[in-house]
DNA sequence: CATCGATGTGAGTCCGGTCTCAATCCTAGG
DNA sequence: CCTAGGATTGAGACCGGACTCACATCGATG
C-alpha cells in the first residue's frame, strides 16, 4: 500500500514544485535546464522529482514548443525489404539526431497516401519522408510543400517538385542493364512491375511510378542505342499478386516469340517469377536469363546465383534522415547526394539461347 | 500574394470561430462533434474551417483527452523480414482501429530499449508492442506493467509476467524439428544463433532470450527422449556478424566429430551459414543437413530448397495489435491465442552421411 | 398563461508544460 | 554606506483543443 490511492494520472510539475515547496515556474526551469536556478533549488526540485519520478509530458512540452521531435515515414510496403532497409536507415539516423520515426504503410495507394500525410500533419511531425505511391498525382504532396513543412523524398520523385529526393538514377542503370543484356545477344527482353495502371503499357503511357517510368525509359534507349525496335509487348505492368505474376511470366515465355531474358522490377516480384520459370522447367541462364531489381543477401544463395541491380539503400534511408534534419532545424540543404545503383553480374544472365529455340525473324531481318 | 503575409502558425478553432462569428466554445462543439450545436452554426462554422482549411492539432486534443491514438512498437531489427512482417500486421491491424505507430528499434540491445520505452511513455502512448529483448532484467517493463499502461509482447515473453504475449511454442517446434533431424540419423546436430552471451553455451546457464532458451530446450528433451546424448558443444551463441556466423560453421563442420547437421536461429543468419557451407565445398544436403528457423520467400528458391519452420509472424503482429487495443480500451482480454509453428519439410535435410564420412564413436557405442 | 425540460450558447477552466514580466535579492563598485 | 545591475523567483499568460457551468430560448404541457 506504498500510497496507491491515487490510479493514474501522472506527476506534474506542478507537484514537483509543491514537493520542493518552490513555485511551479522555478520546478520547471531546473527541470528544463533552462533560466536561472540557484544550486539550491536545483537540488531540491531534482530530488523531488526522483523521489516521485517525474516523467515530463512530450505532448505537453510538444505543444508550446512547436517541435514534436517526430518525423513521419511513409512507405509503400515494409513488409518489402527494400523499404525495410530504407527505414532502417532512416530510425537509426532519426534516433541518433533525438527523433522519432512514425511508420505508415500505403500499399501504395494514393488515397491511403493522402491520408497518411493528413494524420502526420495532425499529429504535429516535425517533417515528412515520404516514398510518394504516384508521381503524378501529387496534389497532397504540394500542399505540405507550400506550407513549408520540411519533407524529403526517397526512392522516387513526385510531379518535378522542388524538393529533395533520395534516389538512384533509375535510366541510367536500366541502360546499362539493358545493353549487358543486348550484348548477351538478348533481342526479347520482358520487364515485369507490380506497378498498377488502368492500362496496359503503351509507349507515352503516363506512369503513376517515375522509378518505373524511368526504368523503362532506360531500356527503350539502350534499344535505341543498339539501332534495335523496343519490345513494347514485353514490358508487363499490373502484376499485382502472386497469381498474376506467375501467369505473366508464362505469357511472356510462350511462344515462338517468347522472351529470352526477364527483369523482375523488385525482390518480392522476383521470388515469384523465379519460381515460375523454375516450374516450366527451363533453366536459368541456360533457356532464360534473369535480372532484378535490388540486391538481397538471398541472391546469392541460389543456384545459378542472380545477377542484380544493386541500390544503396539503406544509405538513402540514412541521407534522407539527415537532408530532413537539416530542413528541420532551418540549415542550408547539404550538396544533393548522387546515389548509383549497380549492375551485380553473377550467374543468372547467360547469352541468348540457341536460334531453334527461339525466333527466327530477327536474325533474318538482320540478314537480308 | 494571397494573404501570405503570417507565416507559420496554424489556423485554430478559434480562427474558425471567428470567421463564423460564433464562440470558441460552438465552433468547437460544431468541429469536434459532440454537445448540442443547432444547424446553422454547424453549417458557418463547418463552412469557414472549410475556407480557412482548418485542421485540428491532434496534440492539444491528446493533451486533454489523454489518448494519443498512437502505440508505440519496439523490435529488436525492422531489418530483419521477421520483424518487417510482424510490423506489418501490427500497422494494418491498427490503421484500422485508428491507432499510428512509433516504431523503435533497439538493435537487441536492452539498454536501447530503456530507453525506448521511456521515450514512447513520455510521449505518451496509449499502449506498447514490445518484443524484449532480454526476458531476465525486465525491470523496465515491469514498471510499465505496474503503471497500468496496457502492454503486450510479441515473439518472447519476459521473465514471467502476466503480460499477454503472442509468441510461438518454440520448445515444442524445436523438438519436433529435433526428431526429425534425429530419425534421419543425425545425432551431431549444431545450433547457431546470434544471441550474444557473456561465457560460451552450457547447460544449465540462463540466456537472455526466452524464445532462444526454449529452442535449446526443445532439442535436448528431443535428445533426451531418445534416449541419446545432447552435444552440448554444438550450441554456437554469439554469432554476431556475418564473419563470426561463417567462422562459426566451418568450426561446427570440421574434423572427425563434425556436425552433420546444422540449424540456423533466423533467416539472416541462414544465408550466411549456408554461404560457409557452400564455400567449404560442402553440399546440401548430402553432406549437411540444413533447417532454419522463418520460412521466406527465397527459401524455396535455394537448390534445394530449404526445410524450415514457419512461424505465423504476421498474425501474431495482427494478435498482438488486436490484443493491445482491446487493453487499451479497457476490454476483458481475448481467449489467448495459440500459435504453433510447423516444421516445412523442403530438401535440406537428408540422412545422415555414410558413416566412412563422420565419427565412429556413436555406432561402436551402440554395438558395444 | 405559467412552467418544465430540452436544446443552444458563450464564458471560462483545464491539460502540463514553456516563457514573459515584474518584483526581490545580492553583491561589487563608487 | 548606497546603488546599479545581474541573479533569482513567483505569478500568470499561453499553446489549441475539450469540457463544465450558468444562462438564455423555445415549444409543449397542464
Amino acid at each position: 500500500m506504498n500510497g496507491e490511492g491515487a490510479r493514474r494520472r501522472d506527476v506534474t510539475v506542478a507537484d514537483v514544485a509543491k514537493a520542493a515547496q518552490v513555485s511551479k515556474a522555478q520546478a520547471a526551469r531546473a527541470l528544463g535546464n533552462y533560466g536561472a536556478v540557484s544550486d539550491d533549488v536545483r537540488e531540491r526540485v531534482l530530488a523531488a522529482a526522483e523521489a516521485l519520478s517525474y516523467r515530463p509530458n512530450e505532448l505537453a512540452r510538444s505543444m508550446n514548443t512547436g517541435k514534436s521531435h517526430t518525423i513521419g515515414v511513409v512507405v509503400g510496403d515494409i513488409e518489402n525489404p527494400h523499404f525495410g532497409l530504407a527505414t532502417r536507415g532512416i530510425t537509426d539516423t532519426a534516433k541518433k539526431a533525438g527523433y522519432n520515426v512514425i511508420l505508415v504503410n500505403t500499399d501504395e495507394d494514393r488515397d491511403a497516401e493522402v491520408d497518411a500525410v493528413r494524420v502526420l500533419l495532425d499529429k504535429r511531425v516535425d517533417g515528412l519522408i515520404i516514398a510518394p505511391a504516384s508521381s503524378v498525382e501529387t496534389g497532397h504532396l504540394q500542399e505540405v510543400h507550400r506550407s513549408g513543412r520540411p519533407m524529403v523524398f526517397i526512392d522516387r520523385t513526385a510531379g518535378n517538385m522542388p524538393v529533395e529526393t533520395m534516389a538512384v538514377d533509375m535510366a541510367r542503370i536500366s541502360r546499362e542493364a539493358t545493353q549487358y543484356l543486348l550484348d548477351a545477344g538478348h533481342r526479347r527482353i520482358a520487364f515485369i512491375s507490380t506497378l498498377r495502371t488502368d492500362t496496359p503499357y503503351t509507349p507515352g503511357i503516363t506512369l503513376e511510378s517515375s522509378q518505373i517510368a524511368d526504368r523503362i525509359e532506360g531500356m527503350r534507349e539502350a534499344f535505341l542505342d543498339a539501332g534495335l525496335p523496343f519490345p513494347e509487348d514485353l514490358v508487363r505492368l499490373n502484376a499485382g499478386d502472386e497469381d498474376s505474376i506467375r501467369s505473366v511470366t508464362r505469357e511472356v515465355l510462350r511462344g515462338r516469340d517468347r522472351a529470352t531474358a526477364v527483369v523482375a522490377s523488385d525482390g518480392l516480384i522476383a521470388l515469384s517469377v523465379v519460381e515460375a520459370i523454375q516450374e516450366l522447367g527451363l533453366s536459368i541462364p541456360a533457356d532464360v536469363s534473369f535480372l532484378m531489381y535490388d540486391d538481397f543477401a538471398w541472391t546469392r544463395l541460389t543456384t545459378p546465383p542472380l545477377t542484380v541491380i544493386a541500390q544503396p539503400v539503406y544509405n538513402m534511408g540514412v541521407a534522407a534522415a539527415k537532408a530532413l534534419i537539416r530542413q528541420m532545424e532551418g540549415l542550408p540543404p547539404a550538396a544533393p547526394a548522387q546515389f548509383t545503383a549497380t549492375l551485380v553480374r553473377r550467374g543468372s544472365v547467360g547469352p541468348r539461347p540457341a536460334v531453334r529455340d527461339v525466333e527466327r525473324e530477327d536474325v533474318a531481318a538482320r540478314l537480308s
